[in-house]
Formats: structure tokens, sequence, C-alpha cells
DNA sequence: TAGTTTAACGCAACATGGTTGCATTTACGC
DNA sequence: GCGTAAATGCAACCATGTTGCGTTAAACTA
């Protein structure tokens, strides 16, 4: 059966609650980086990526436009790399206020878990303690950066180039 | 008195211990940066500073391969910025490893001391325990990043723009 | 100290990632 | 359906950084 409203679908939910025009390109991009949360994507990398199994090319300078509407709306989270290139990624629920690791080669991120977690929630703890006590001081505007940063496993062995 | 030899000069010691030529550039270059061990400087701050109080313009490329080089041999730490551009250190004894603060509009950045000393011990604990077992798990080439980033208050007062 | 070697320099041209201006199209509210 | 503002697509532009190559000058050797 047909759907009641438009917005049955989980993206032109999101879409439209934050005031963007569901266009073929927005349900695409965002479509794409929700169904892969744990990864960036630079442009480059999208622009592929959507237009491999697309028929329309998708415009250079509308993707960067497109990105940069979601990035301000809070969809997506933007971050520099290494190689001075943004790269974005669906906003994750909480991944980048805690502890982390970022994988240099497949760009995954992943939460310190298993028998990372207890050191984890002492970072999480401590890095509220310095936050709070900064904002006291004057200091504005912060964000907690905590992340490990390598070459994971994966990556390591070969097994995921 | 005349020194007995050149390297009597610190910068011109650090130099020649890392097998690079003491040119007038090499020496400017490290030498302003030494003298502002807290902040970090893009190419372009470094140029205009170093072009202001001396009569030898320094070419754009020649700096850009200066601190390359400079980089490379491990004097200078390098990183890159929110606006994606890169920005050059005097590589610092242990700032980068501990957790500290960085002033995205000063672009200084301190460890977290005073009364915040406690939490960033706790951090550091924390973040090595996660780093050692993710090392046991096949992680590779690891480096801890923890790091607060906001506007200090200097900048937020506006008594330091 | 002169001669030799090679790192460092300086210029021009290029590359990449991203932005701006503007005319055209299209989603959305009525 | 109709008007309007948002989104698109194209061309030109900009900033940061890189490459190639001939020239200069540190640093080593005799």
């Amino acid at each position: 059966m047909a759907p009641l409203t438009p917005l049955a679908d989980p993206i032109d939910a999101l879409l439209s609650a934050h005031s963007l025009r569901r266009t073929a390109a927005a349900r695409l991009v965002l479509g794409w980086l929700l169904a892969h949360p744990d990864t960036s994507y630079t442009h480059a990398q999208l622009q592929s990526a959507l237009t491999g199994d697309s028929a329309a090319p998708l415009d250079r300078v509308t993707l960067y436009r497109l990105i940069d509407r979601l990035t301000q709306v809070g969809l997506l989270l933007c971050r520099v790399d290494a190689q001075r290139v943004r790269r974005y990624q669906a906003m994750p629920a909480s991944v980048h206020a805690i502890p982390h690791f970022e994988c240099q080669s497949c760009h995954r991120d992943s939460p310190l878990a298993g028998a990372l977690k207890a050191s984890a929630q002492d970072l999480e703890r401590a890095g509220h303690t310095a936050l709070e006590a900064l904002k006291a001081l004057g200091y504005q505007g912060m964000s907690l950066d905590f992340a490990v940063r390598g070459v994971c496993a994966d990556c390591a062995t070969g097994s995921a180039p």
C-alpha cells in the first residue's frame, strides 16, 4: 500500500525536520551516509560511490553545497583528516564525545569497548571534569576530543585494505 | 669574544644534529618557532612574520620545503586545523602526548594544569591503558590525542584577539 | 684555501580541494 | 495549478600545497 504521508521514509523525515528540501540528491547522500554510520567519506568518495549506481551524475558543486547544508543542520559530522581533506559522516549519537578509535586507513571509528571499556569510562569522567573546570575559568565553545588514532587490526593485516 | 665553534648557537646545533644545513632561512624559521613554543603557525603566518623584519623576502616554495624538512627530522610538529591548513610548531617535549587545551582562536596550546591536573593525570593513565590494550589486539602505529578544544578565556574576553 | 659535491634556493608551472556568481530548475506552501 | 524560495548545474575563480629544473652556496676533501 502507498504511504499515507511522504514522511514515512525516515530519511525524508530527517530532511524536513531540519527544513531541508527532499530532493533526489539529498535523499541519496543522507541515505548512503546513514547506511554507513561508522565510516567517514570525502567529497570525492561520496561522488564516485553515489554516481556509480545512479544515472544522474550529481554535480560536484551541488554535492559540496549539499554536504555543507547537511553539516550545518547537524545531520553530518565533518572532520579534517591528516591529508587536509574533509571527511563527512552521519552524525553519531555520541561516539565523538566519548573516547574512540579512529583508523587512519579505512576511516572507520569505534568506541573503546570490551576490555577497554573501563579505561574509556575513566577517560570520559576525567574529561568532563576538566571541561567543566575550564568552563568555570571563562573558556568557551568547548568540545572534548579523545581519540586513539592508528591503523586497526583489519587494515594492519591486509584483510581489509 | 668570538665563539670557538659555530655550533655554540643552540639553533645551529639542532640543525646540524639533524644533518640540515645552517642556512639563513633555516636559522630564521627554527629560531622563530623555538622562540614561540606554545603556538602553532601556518605557512602564511610564518612567511609574513619572518619577511616583516628581514630584508630577504624568503621564497614561498623554499619555506614550504624548509618546514617540510624540519618536520621530517622531528624538529617541528605539524597539525591540520579546522580550516584545513597545516600549522607548525616547535616540537614540544610532551604536550601532545598528554591531555591539553587547544585554543581555536589564538592557536596556543597548554597542558591541563592547576585544578585540572588531577583529571589530566587520570586521563593520561586511562589513555595509556587503552593504547596498550589496542596494541595487544594487533592495532598499529598509534598515537593518543586527548584535546579539549575551544576558545581560551583571553580570546573569549577579547583581551588577546 | 681552492675545488668538489650536493643540499638548499628561487622561479614558473601545475595540482587539488573547495568556493562564488549567476542563470535555470524544482520542491513546497498556498 | 501557481508563485516563490530553495536547490541545481555550469564556468570561473581561489588558496594551499607540489613538481621540475636550473642556480647558489653550505660543507666536505685534498
